[in-house]
DNA sequence: AATTAGCACTCTCTATCGGAGAGTGCTAAT
DNA sequence: ATTAGCACTCTCCGATAGAGAGTGCTAATT
């Protein structure tokens, strides 16, 4: 195994980025008649070939060039990579653009995930883990027919969630309103976890079972209503998916099903970085070759979420991994706005 | 102008069945070679003259056999289809598909849409009008923090909607619950005209704002809720889209927002017909060329929403038609059981 | 008068060929 | 260690040719 001296970084991190700039592969004539090398063409031969060696490189046909293998851009993300950095006038733009969504994190994430799809011209995904300690505000029961009861919750965090019920016997409006006004004084302001305790620490309880249905109510994972993406057409566009096999293959890749088990599983294996670049077929992931990831944890808690963008290897890394991290903190930034408000509004009663 | 003969229109009706299976020209040999004809390529070739001097054939090169023209389809569609019918296992299939959404129109109509989709092969979308005549069951109001206050309407159809409020000056939780009480007591059992009346009739009401956004908010459209979408990928898998170009121009022309205004559009124009069939650009219609609509009211009012089918014009009419109106009727059945339900509890009570 | 056989014609499709161009690997010279 | 030189490989592109499919028209047939 050869070492990667300073000049052959250098040459990798230039076939890495012209690659990805034009999804043509990079020829020894190019890389020399750059000034940065001041080689010629033969002496870039030389290191292709060792760099071909060492697994960073290969060439998909004899004379076509040099691409990067995924080894080749693992190598870059890691030593080579120069990160674009956001100018003032990017970051004005989505600011501006985020104003309008200041209400509610349902709004916001939606949002974010169309502005960075449309910034880096790939799939972005978000998903949003369901906060485990958000707090029972108001329940409601409302009856909507004889024999059909809508449960209603509201969540500190704003959240509605609504379950169809069916009760027997049948208890009319003002009944129910009894109810309600019975739960409202044992279960406003717990959580689920609480509300599990409570139902544990005694049993004598009327409705104890329409309270374990609260409960869990409250934690449901609402899958289409946690994860937002956006960018599939654009993603497309790329020359990776110039045919129709191709692209109905990406198409089926891209399902919000698929990405939303792969993103959880690549930020929760145990890796403590926020951050992470995932690409192609990993040893211990279940990525396709010729995909990557690009993916980061976004706060208040460890736990609150993932922002990420999903895209063929060859991706501008350098380009879309700080607008990733960008989001991500702007993201928490805001999440934690709110809570802090909630905390001081609480204090003030 | 030629009449068309019977012989005529069979092969006509020939041509546009094959040219819909195979996706290719259909030539005269190949219609002579039909036990059903019984005559020469030569006649064939003739009819086939006439034909496309009457405008209902063309062919795209000299020797290629003939494809439809848009008015062929049409033609196709008001005189000659034969409307394949849907078999008992077909019916059961479905039938046992929509069984798991019995509840709500909620779960209904995309699982409609999906079953639809994958049944003709095509996307497949549901529109569903706001029920201006729906009643407010119950009103809530909930302090979020302290310059937010969350204000949740039930409706009788099992609906909850939500907007996010800031109030001056601050009310806690229990000022809230009076005036939800005295909001309750004024308006629950009404519809939106019904509320709008009342905050004419007499102007003396305290939050009469609020009563104003609760009226707007119960008709108040959201598209994402109410409009279904599926089988884009199947969609794209034939032969028309075979490559990206084309492809990506057909992801934008099915983008949920187009179709949804194009669908309305279609099915509220003033004509009478429940069931209607849009074949490529026609003239009082923004339909684009090479694409078509099959689309049905479904009820139980003339204006509760519309099924429909969109794909290119080189679609199984005949196919897909029945089955869009067997679904619309089955939508409607389900919509009407509920209301049923709805009223005969209420005449209980 | 309608139908059909016959035939020349057109156009597509596919394979093949060849040359230009790009890029490489290797060797020998610097 | 670098580089000039050169033979070699492979792609890309256009031209060419032949097969095949299908037509339009004319003249013969029913």
């Amino acid at each position: 195994m050869n070492t990667l001296t300073e000049r052959r970084a250098a040459i990798l991190s230039l076939v890495v980025d012209e690659y990805i700039r034009t999804a043509v592969p990079v020829s020894s004539k190019f890389l020399a008649d750059m000034s940065e090398l001041s080689v010629s063409p033969a002496t870039v031969r030389n290191e292709f070939a060792l760099l071909e060696a060492n697994g960073l490189l290969t060439h998909p046909h004899t004379s076509g060039g040099r691409i990067p293998t995924e080894n080749g851009y693992r190598t870059y993300v890691e030593q080579l990579m120069f990160e674009e950095p956001i100018v003032e006038e990017e970051r004005i733009t989505v600011e501006h653009q985020l104003h309008q969504a200041a209400g509610s994190v349902d709004e916001l994430l939606p949002l974010v995930s169309t502005i960075l799809a449309s910034w880096v011209g790939n799939v972005a995904i978000i998903t949003r883990r369901t906060e485990q300690q958000r707090e029972l505000l108001q329940v409601q029961l409302v009856d909507i027919s004889g024999d059909t009861t809508l449960l209603v919750c509201v969540l500190d965090d704003g959240t509605v969630k609504k379950k169809f019920l069916t009760i027997y016997p049948y208890l009319n409006q003002t009944l129910l309103n009894q109810h309600a006004n019975a739960l409202n004084e044992l279960l406003a302001g717990l959580t689920s976890l609480g509300i599990k305790n409570l139902v544990k620490s005694s049993t004598d309880f009327e409705l104890l079972d329409l309270i374990s249905v609260i409960a869990d109510l409250i934690v449901e994972e609402n899958m289409s209503e946690n994860t937002y993406l956006d960018g599939i057409e654009v993603a497309l566009q790329q020359p990776e998916f110039s045919d129709q096999e191709s692209m109905l293959e990406a198409m089926g890749y891209l399902s919000i099903y698929r990405l939303e088990r792969l993103i959880n599983s690549v930020m929760t294996d145990g890796r403590d970085p926020s951050t992470r670049i995932v690409i192609g077929r990993d040893d211990d992931e279940n990525i396709s070759t010729g995909w990557s990831i690009v993916a980061s944890k976004y706060g208040p808690d460890t736990n609150t979420g993932v922002i990420a963008v999903v895209g063929p290897t060859r991706m501008a890394y350098g380009y879309v991994l700080p607008r990733v991290r960008y989001l991500a903190g702007l993201i928490t930034q805001l999440n934690r706005d709110l809570s802090r408000k909630n905390i001081l509004d609480g204090s003030n009663d």
